[in-house]
DNA sequence: TAAAGATCTGAAAACGGTTACACCCCTTTG
DNA sequence: CAAAGGGGTGTAACCGTTTTCAGATCTTTA
């Protein structure tokens, strides 16, 4: 099975030396016309395609790019690897793909399953992309790489990311300019890694700002059927000045939170405001429609995989890009309600402004 | 960069020859327990790991599966893909992507790009899978594969899918329960695929066994930002005798075809009730919630990829296997409007019977 | 005690390409 | 006319594994 046909069979038939075959396929060396043409034509009688395994061999290189992200399930990161397959396919290269499911231990597995097939170079998104030892492990071997979603600190490594601090502080400011005083912040899994904390620096600057205490992030898992999140949050509204709004770190859990808060019995957004990050399609499609980061997730993946090529042929040095988001209003986030227990004035709050 | 450390450095450290090496690292033959210690030592010391380059060039065989799809934007294939990616890790393979983009004519290129490197074996979602010189290629050369979503003719090649024809005839029966009498079938680019076929006789089939016309379908092209869709259905709904129901070939077509529908100033589901097929959660999220066929796509990526494996290595022979699915009721399918022109007698439709 | 296994090991030949090197032949130049 | 140069080609080494084959050592059996 499989091919029979090598580049001995196409000499052969052309009536030259493998050596001559490779020349012409590859224009690695001027080549008579006349050879040329006999071994153009042996090549098409005999449905010929170089192996890029023995090319590879050779060569130590070969036309693949190796990709790790957390999940294919999450919208945000199949988006960003539709980008990076289609940068990858202009540039004739094809992508090798693994997902972790969301366990950062199999971060270091996958990488090394990804470099002994000797990939050109590699595209990752991983848990933490500060203190990570397979990243260290890629540097010490000068293997290059770029890191999607992730935002490192420092220039040491590449990375195409959203400045998460700043879209976090814009997002919070404008709960703050709805009303909103006592905002929960609510984090999925991966609470510990490295876009979740600057997206909880960015909460608690903006808090800050404003003259307001940040609450301590509440971690989630957002993932699997019944996440019992309902339970989670029940202590947390169930206190005698529940938060008004909850700021989640990306909008799978936000959608969670909601259903959660709905099996609570508060309704989003008269009771809770809720807002995500990343700005996936069905937060458009729902009604409230989510309010959330747009962030543009495929062109991440592209810029990514160019960004991976001038590192491999022309040697540019890591640099992290930041790439520009938007705050898209929605639905979930509205004004906050008037304080459910009366005020010593018994004056209305104020805080029922409209939203901006 | 990349690896310094071969099988060579492992045998010189450990004091023996390659072949050992191997043979301890693959348990292919029986080694000393002496040796074996000393070169599992030397593999740990180097951190080494065996060239799957090296490797591939020997026995002809990597541990790759080639996949090929249309799009990774839409939520069905990534959710096969994510299974594919389960079931891969599972018999410790990884997958090698490609996508489409919708272009039929990009197939024959990118399973000729994954031949070239070897893999075990490819997962395919074609265009059209009864008349496809790609396949009738892989079959004549013997190469391994399995097709997802689509569903063949005969026996001949293996696929896993759904009975598109049983699905779309019990969704058509829905809509006729519910008092729909004249249906606009609406097909995706994909018109002259397989599955749209299968779903389109389905259709007619439903249609006839009711004593029903069918109407041709209109082929809308579902991608790209505006692809004028109110356009083509302006003249559809705009006769004298329009269409009470619109059955859409696939969800993402469908939501798009709602879209289009209140550009015209048509409201779903009074004036026009809608459903699609798949199943995607962004049709459970919207509101109204989008009737639709529901169809286990995450499972069968990773039935798909257990069924090659039994090919390649069991020899099992091609077959199609159907998974079940099920009608997803939703907001978007309701009772038909009573008839807008007055009828000969001035009875009102018997066609607003509610839905079951 | 010699022959016949059973166990373990090493040398070397693949696998399918790329490429350094040598070579031939033809043209140009001193 | 000899030397130099260059275009076009072939030979063979090499890349990192696996695997065949043969050999070495040790144990068992006649």
């Amino acid at each position: 099975m499989a091919r029979i046909v090598t580049i001995r069979t196409v000499a052969e038939r052309a009536g030259c030396s493998i050596a001559t075959v490779s020349r012409v396929i590859n224009r690695s060396a001027p080549t008579s016309a006349d050879v040329e043409a006999r071994v153009n034509a042996a090549i098409a009688e005999l449905g010929f395609r170089p192996s890029e395994i023995g090319r590879a061999l050779k060569t130590l290189r070969t036309r693949t790019l190796g990709v790790l992200i957390p999940s294919l399930t999450n919208p945000v990161f199949a988006a960003s690897v539709a980008g990076m397959q289609a940068a990858a396919r202009a540039r004739r290269h094809t992508l090798l793909l693994t997902a972790t499911d969301y366990d950062p231990g199999a971060e270091a597995e996958l990488v090394e399953t990804l470099v002994a097939q000797n990939v050109a170079g590699l595209v990752l998104t991983v848990a933490d992309a500060d203190r990570n030892g397979t990243l260290d492990l890629l540097d010490a071997e000068n293997i290059p790489y770029v890191l999607v979603h992730n935002e490192p600190q420092g220039e040491g490594r590449a990375a195409v990311c959203v400045d998460n601090a700043a879209a976090t502080f814009a997002l919070t400011e404008a709960m703050i300019a709805a009303g909103h005083r006592r905002i929960a912040y609510l984090a999925g899994r991966f609470a510990t890694s490295d876009r979740s904390r600057r997206r909880y620096e960015g909460h608690c600057a903006a808090m800050a700002a404003a003259g307001l205490a940040a609450s301590a992030p509440l971690e989630l898992d957002y993932l699997g059927e019944a996440p019992g999140h309902a339970e989670a949050l029940a202590g947390l509204f169930a206190s005698s000045a529940p938060p008004t709004a909850a700021l989640c770190s990306n909008d799978l859990l936000a959608l969670s939170v909601i259903g959660a808060l709905r099996d609570l019995g508060l309704k989003v957004p008269r009771d809770v405001s809720v807002a995500g990050f990343d700005g996936i399609a069905l937060g458009r499609a729902m009604s409230p429609t989510l309010a959330t980061v747009d962030t543009p997730t495929r062109p991440m993946g592209e810029r990514a995989v160019d960004m991976l090529f001038e590192m491999i042929e022309g040697g540019a040095a890591p640099r992290v890009e930041r790439l520009p988001f938007a705050i898209r209003p929605g639905g979930t986030l509205a004004a906050a309600p008037a304080d459910r227990r009366p005020r010593a004035d018994g004056a209305p709050s104020p805080s029922s402004a409209p939203t901006p």
